[in-house]
DNA sequence: TGCTAGTCAATACC
DNA sequence: GGTATTGACTAGCA
């Protein structure tokens, strides 16, 4: 079978993967975009036998001077992303080795703000997140190699900003079927009391990885269930290793 | 078994 | 009403 690039594999889709800096890249990257591996993303040569007669014989029929006259007008509908073509575009990998999170983050932002879409709407159409989430990695990203699974979701905003206007237009309004968390709801969140905050964060100050039995006097002390204690900390932990 | 990273979703905040 | 924060849950890894 033979391909030509479809609507969405244009020379301004491809440009970023020519830029010097992905040059070591080029052939990995253009083996990615193979119609083997995105056949979405290519339109299958079907009458190329019958185009290639016509040319040596200077025939031309009345079909090809009306589709001439259609391309000519620029009569063409533009191309209509499916789900499949839009869930490829946004999960393409990263030519990039080692991308700036912060500045791909600051681009969602920057995006978000122009074109007046909320957070919710974005985080849910785009990512497959909830906004908390969008919300916590827009204001702190995380380094790329500091992260493993979070990827993903940078890939998807990295590719959102690559593409048209139109593009990111139509994926807004598609239905991605993005999985959707299956956790149990749970029991609305604790608010902790002012004492509790109080020792809590001291505690944190001074001790880095609490023993069990440590955990055990604080939450007894404490009034708290070790799970929280144990939340606490850890949750903690992580706040000091990013802010 | 304990820890980390990723995340949800309630709720505080502006 | 939209965004930021936060306590809790979970998968995966050492």
């Amino acid at each position: 079978m033979t391909y030509q690039p479809g609507p969405y594999l244009t020379p301004d889709y491809m440009l970023p993967y020519w830029e010097p800096v992905y040059y070591q890249q080029e052939y990995q990257m253009y083996s990615m975009m193979t119609p083997e591996y995105y056949p979405s993303l290519w339109t299958p040569l079907v009458h190329q036998s019958n185009s290639e007669s016509q040319e040596d014989s200077g025939v031309v029929s009345e079909d090809d001077e009306k589709e001439e006259e259609v391309l000519e007008k620029g009569s063409c509908p533009p191309p209509t992303l499916t789900v499949h073509q839009a869930n490829e575009i946004l999960g393409t990998p990263i030519p990039e080795r080692c991308p700036d999170t912060k500045k791909i983050a600051n681009r969602i932002t920057e995006w978000l703000k122009t074109s007046k879409t909320h957070q919710k709407e974005f985080s849910e159409n785009v990512i497959g997140r909830s906004q908390g989430t969008l919300s916590s990695i827009l204001k702190t990203p995380k380094p790329w190699k500091a992260m493993h699974c979070g990827r993903e979701v940078f890939i998807r905003m990295y590719n959102f900003m690559r593409i048209s206007e139109e593009e990111r237009k139509q994926i807004m309004n598609l239905q991605l079927n993005l999985p959707k968390s299956t956790r149990q709801p749970r029991v609305s969140n604790r608010r902790f009391t002012r004492v509790q905050k109080e020792c809590l964060d001291g505690l944190v100050e001074r001790i880095e990885k609490p023993s069990k039995e440590i955990k055990r006097v604080i939450s007894r002390e404490l009034g708290l269930p070790e799970s929280t204690v144990h939340n606490y900390f850890m949750n903690a932990r992580r706040k000091l290793k990013y802010d």
